[in-house]
DNA sequence: AGCGAAACGCTACGTCCTGTAGCGTTCAGA
DNA sequence: TCTGAACGCTACAGGACGTAGCGTTTCGCT
């Protein structure tokens, strides 16, 4: 290899710097936090206790909580790179929501969320965050399938991709947050056989 | 007028005692300040003041806010008296969904309900007491409809009660709190036509 | 009408958390 | 080795929680 020009090798530094060293702590202490009590019972004292670092130093990076939560979840949701593939509407739909239900039920994503749910409500800046990086890519993500769909005359020409978006992902967050059912692995399939049937031709 | 023999005259006492002004005064000012700004901006003393009363007076009837703000939930979900009628299941289901989705979207049950989501994740009386008054209460609602609807011929024996009711539901919620989208008078029509199908025989 | 009990108002308090200021210390790069 | 940026630490004012004590008002009963 040759000597490095610059430290700022994109995407990943390999000896990683103390600025990002401190900034991953005190992410993964605040998402640790927010999925055990929520953001009701979310300090930033006690991040800085379980990140190992001065309280000081989190409000130099964030202004306030609330923007700590936000960038929780901002940190959160670039690792949900929904990628599905092409072999019938039915397929490609279920794999798009088996990764929103493995992220959301495995991952501590979930906990994360419904501990910001009551804050996007009236905080603008993490609303439109959310929209903007997570529900209008899930759209997108639909309308593509959706498309193709249309294309094989496998869906109806007049087919409404948010209202499709909306049905499928809203149980999955119905059950998350309020039913208090398990996001198990057939709940995809079964979502999707469920709801199909009323977009075919 | 006769003399009225006992003040406790069943559900509605014509001259309220001071104890439920104050509650009621509690109540009311708490739900407001819930739909203004949630659960994380509620504070103990805003709802003293607003309400006129002392903080202390506050303390004595609930142990915590989060009792408090359990109690509005309570008071509220009791409102929420959905009685279908029979006509065919497409309408009895649009009718569940449609008082439903105008007690969250005209009155401030929308927002209140959005302001305890998280604490639904971390607060055992209040997650059971939502399902037990809420979730429990829309599965038999819905349950009533389906047994009917597959005496009728109109819907599959072994439709699954649980799924439809989150079918139905889920994207209510997902507008409510996530996609941003409106509750408009179309939506309970429009979700049930695209579940339906796939119960039907 | 009058009396005892319950409910309420008010003040004061200890505790915890927020967000900021000042200053000394450590680390990274040239 | 030296300089600046990032960090740790202490102290602080302000706000909110939840409690204690005590005086006052209202309710219920006789």
């Amino acid at each position: 290899m040759a000597e490095p020009a610059s430290s700022e090798t994109a995407l990943a530094p390999l000896t990683p710097s103390r600025a990002s060293r401190t900034e991953k702590a005190i992410l993964d202490a605040t998402r640790e936090l927010l999925s055990e009590s929520g953001v009701r019972h979310l300090t930033v004292e006690k991040v800085a206790a379980r990140s190992g670092v001065a309280k000081t130093t989190i409000y130099r990076r964030w202004r306030s909580k609330d923007e700590l939560a936000l960038a929780v979840l901002i940190d959160f949701v670039q690792t949900i790179v929904a990628v599905p593939r092409g072999d019938g509407v039915r397929n490609e739909l279920t794999a798009l929501l088996r990764g929103a239900v493995n992220t959301l039920g495995t991952t501590a994503m979930g906990r994360v969320m419904q501990g910001l749910v009551s804050e996007l409500a009236t905080n603008d800046d993490l609303s439109r965050a959310f929209h903007e990086q997570v529900v209008a890519l899930r759209v997108s993500e639909v309308r593509k399938i959706v498309v193709r769909g249309i294309e094989r005359g496998e869906l109806r020409a007049d087919t409404d991709v948010d209202l499709l978006h909306e049905l499928l992902f809203g149980p999955v967050y119905y059950r998350l947050f309020l039913s208090g059912g398990a996001l198990d692995r057939k709940l995809p399939g079964r979502i999707v056989d469920a709801v199909l049937p009323g977009f075919r031709p």
